[in-house]
DNA sequence: TTAACATATGAACAGATATTCATATGTTAC
DNA sequence: GTAACATATGAATATCTGTTCATATGTTAA
């Protein structure tokens, strides 16, 4: 609370994660900050989904869903089993699930409080 | 668990979250998923900052913490006061803390499990 | 072998985005 | 008023990213 103009830095540095864990979890929501990546991975919440499915029911092609099944894949997000012809995927673990339950609750407060707070009162566009 | 070749879709669309919901947690993931930011944010777990330590620390320019600050309230990131001079920022609830917590968790096992498991065995670059 | 299906992937292109630079706004002290 | 400081922001730009298209790989069935 204290404000002394000169000298207002008051960070505890040793505190701050390492530096690979900022990069290594900022790379980690870059995969989760999809549209298309997110619906893929909303779908899997449920199931096990072949590539074929995946793509029908987000609405893209074969291709772009395979293209962000990789991204996803690297990112650890997802597992996958050849079957056949198939390939099935599912969700890696459950931080993935609870990373996505909590976002959706920070949007939903956000949406609430949007109506009636009046904190900050900046964020608008333009 | 079942594997029936000519009608393999399995997934119940009925438990999937509203797409709104969808877009607006892609979004939110998206403004989380940049190293800056990231840093940006770790930097505020601990300590409520004003716009140029925030810059020294993440060592950029105020310039580009001010552009990124503001991505960071309109997506309810981050909240801020005026004090004189000086706009200290703070982070706005703690879904934040507990979603970097979590990535860190998924990362610094992912880490853990690179060295060992064979899942998979896929995601490698080229 | 061929044909049909399922998935993966490289190249290219269009659209998004983070930073820089210059400048505007706002505050404090004189 | 001026000067110095703190922060915000528009425009330009270089870089990154997601999709499409074409094609390659791999599986199954004949």
């Amino acid at each position: 609370m204290k404000t002394n103009q000169d000298e207002c830095l008051k960070a505890d540095q040793t505190q701050l994660p390492a530096e690979y864990e900022i990069m290594d979890s900022s790379e980690l929501f870059k995969v989760l900050g999809d549209q298309t990546r997110m619906r893929m991975i909303c779908t899997l919440l449920h199931d096990e989904l072949c590539v074929h499915d995946l793509a029908r029911i987000v609405n893209m092609s074969q291709s772009a869903v395979s293209h962000q099944l990789r991204v996803l894949r690297q990112a650890h997000l997802v597992r996958y089993r050849r079957d056949g012809k198939h390939t099935w995927y599912t969700l890696a673990d459950d931080h993935v699930r609870v990373m996505v339950e909590l976002a959706m609750e920070h949007v939903n407060e956000r949406n609430l409080n949007d109506t009636s707070n009046g904190n900050g009162g900046d964020d608008h566009d333009g």
